[in-house]
DNA sequence: GCGGCTCTGTCCGATTACGGACGGCTGAAG
DNA sequence: CTTCAGCCGTCCGTAATCGGACAGAGCCGC
């Protein structure tokens, strides 16, 4: 059996950062690509066919206005519209006191980049490294406050009959 | 049984994009205010306590550069560092094509702001609006990937045994 | 070659989860 | 007041799921 994941490029100048992610992406299925200088960047979106970018903001040459990165970005734009890119950055200059924020661009194709991106998106656990149980229990929660508490309806939402989202809530002890 | 969800604030000059975004977390479970202006946001910010922020980045004053945006962003990052903010934006001029793009600038609370947020962020339907049965297949998938295959260690992962995870991707057909 | 290890795929009896059905409750409409 | 509709919580016989066990395959070091 074999299942191949999607396929990402990651993009920084500071090559332990790259390393960094390069582990964490391949341990959540991706194949990842890796690139140092924005002119490396461009030759391999011309050349593979990417799920994903995932890139920094400042290059060297600019450290803090970022405008180096923003033209790559306007680049990369123009080379594949479609091509979702994730944007880093780590300054305090633009979000104040976040310490390391992540930028996200999305175009149509995002939902390609895949769920397994939104840990490093949004740094929370998630969905997909938890036990069945346990997102079960958050889903079941999920639907229940979706509804307000009506447990009709959120079975109808999870595709479950009402006595079986009664027992998954005692469960969970919702 | 009362369930509130997250509570957020949506901040945009544009009516009509605050409300198809209140209508839309409302659904997805959230406790949603409304700002129209940075003045508002930042008087919102002081007075409620709030799971995340969600504004856009070009108020009218300025309709490109988007600094009107950067600096509410620096004064929220001076009033709650730890509060998460979900920035929006719109221009071509910064992404290329991308028509509306979404940036994301996350302190260290935004898991708070919760799954539920990720459908507005990447635009791909989300975990918690789905029946549970493809919820199911979507975790078993990434668990393979995750492993390469490997039955064993994907069920470890997944809490079951590996004779159930058999039965899982035939029901699933993977 | 030969143990030791890991993973695979399948079998089976015991357990568990399933959902349709039922009666009770509440609130709105006639 | 009565009817109707929607939801709630529980019951129960059936059906599916559970996980431990087993034998076979592949792979390493000795």
């Amino acid at each position: 059996m074999v299942i191949a994941g999607p396929c990402v490029l990651v993009a920084d100048d500071q090559s332990d950062v790259v390393e960094a992610l390069r582990i964490l992406l391949k341990n959540a299925g991706f194949e990842v690509l890796t690139a140092c200088s924005p002119e490396a960047v461009v030759s391999t979106v011309s050349t593979r066919d990417l799920d994903c970018v995932l890139m920094d903001l400042n290059y060297t040459r600019d450290t803090t206005s970022g405008s180096e990165g923003l033209d790559l970005l306007r680049r990369l734009g123009n080379q594949d519209p479609h091509l979702p890119v994730v944007v880093m950055t780590g300054w305090g200059s633009v979000a104040g006191a976040v310490e390391r924020a992540v930028l996200v661009a999305g175009g149509g194709r995002i939902a390609a980049a895949d769920l397994a991106l939104q840990p490093v998106v949004s740094g929370q656990q998630h969905l997909a490294t938890m036990t069945l149980f346990e997102a079960e229990g958050l889903l079941v929660e999920k639907a229940l406050v979706r509804h307000g508490g009506n447990v009709t309806r959120a079975a109808k939402d999870l595709g479950v009959s009402r006595a079986a989202l009664y027992r998954k809530m005692e469960r969970h002890r919702l």
